[in-house]
DNA sequence: ACCTGAACACCGTTCAAGT
DNA sequence: ACCTGAACACCGTTCAAGT
């Protein structure tokens, strides 16, 4: 409760940095990460700027708007190279991983990502690529764009649904949220659920999360390579 | 500001039975779904029941357990037949079918299934047939537990997801809010966003919600139907 | 241009008390 | 067993006012 002598004194409490639309939307990002996306407020967040709530409100329009742009941030973090002129629908593995390099920079924040993509400047890009792939892949519109969303859908679904992220819960928390999952699936009657006791293990905790990305990613390619494979043949 | 008085006469208000956990679910699945998932709350649900807030938590533990409890609730609505012996994979098709339409019947609480899958009973049903199918096809412990994760969270994100569910949003805005999606993405530089602009309706409106979700699907199937065939051949 | 103060209409939840 | 009343610590947001 000192931290408010510290408001005029140089370096501000919490942030590091003076009050603006990127600092605020920094700001929020950490505290997703760290304590849930339940704990991103705007009072909350003004308070560790040690500023009054609605000195927000001058740098970003409400809280949907600072949503919004938590999404649109984490999206500009993906790097979009140039499309190779050749390549078919591998092509669309390293844009994929890229966004799941790029998500999984701030798990606490991933599901937000998902209504921006096709709205924010760098999900565009990202979306046209994909897009592009997908049409000379042989698609038809309506598929390639259902394909498309899928594509981006599967990769935020791959990243805050993967085993063990509990993105709604705290850093802290995490691993005991974990292990009492683990234990509600191991304890189930074996006969009557032999394979989910067996997976308990494999169902709640990511051994390795760089070949759980990859393999989600795989999972996606093999299914639109397989039905391009279907398009009226010759 | 009359209905308070209904209260002792046969009839409470917005719900039409008593209350009780059952109804207090019923009531906030309503809600959710013609007002948007942020329109329900304690407060509001009692409101409705003409009853004080706290009359609630007698039913209901805290607001965090109904809303896994109105994910329990959608659950329950999938019908889970008997695992046929035979048939492969195939064998998922009418499983993620029958999880589509109980999904698509509480569009505004889809999300709140992610989280329960695994953990309520309808669920773990569902979860168990998927692995023992997908043990069956070949895949290992751990690889049968991603698949089985991925299936279950495609098909939420298959109806969460859909273009034009928007199931943020109060049913009235709906509409609107496609159009407005629609527009910005129609709006966009053709030579840069070619192909965003030429999927603009084909991104934001769905105009065969069967064949969406039934290619959705499919896309899982031919996923992991061409890796099961990279498995040890032979 | 940028921030404050006071106010409004909401939240979830606890706890003691009623019937 | 089931519900109420009062209270607490939170929310987002508006509006007029300050510098």
């Amino acid at each position: 409760m000192i931290s408010r002598a510290t408001s005029r004194t140089g370096a501000q409490s919490g942030s590091g940095s003076a009050l603006s639309r990127e600092s605020v939307i920094d700001r929020a990002l950490t505290v997703a990460d760290q304590e849930g996306p339940a704990a991103v407020s705007i009072r909350r967040i003004a308070q560790d700027f040690d500023v009054t709530p609605m000195a927000l409100y001058w740098h970003v329009k409400n809280k949907d708007e600072l949503l919004a742009a938590m999404g649109d941030r984490i999206l500009d973090l993906v790097e979009v190279p140039e499309l190779p002129a050749e390549g078919g629908l591998e092509r669309l593995r390293p844009l994929l991983a890229g966004l799941v390099d790029a998500l999984d920079r701030h798990p606490g924040s991933t599901e937000l990502v998902r209504a921006r993509v096709l709205y924010s400047d760098a999900g565009q890009r990202l979306a046209e690529q994909a897009l592009t792939v997908l049409a000379e892949a042989g698609f038809d519109r309506q598929r390639s764009a259902d394909l498309a969303r899928a594509a981006l859908q599967s990769v935020v679904m791959l990243v805050a649904g993967a085993p063990g992220a509990e993105p709604d819960v705290p850093l802290e928390d995490r691993q005991a949220m974990r292990e009492q999952k683990r234990a509600a699936l191991a304890a189930l009657p074996p006969d009557r659920f032999p394979h989910l006791v067996d997976c308990a293990r494999a169902l709640t905790e990511c051994e390795d999360p760089d070949a759980y990305y990859a393999s989600g990613i795989e999972l996606f390619l093999a299914g639109a390579t397989a039905l391009a494979g279907r398009l009226t043949p010759g």
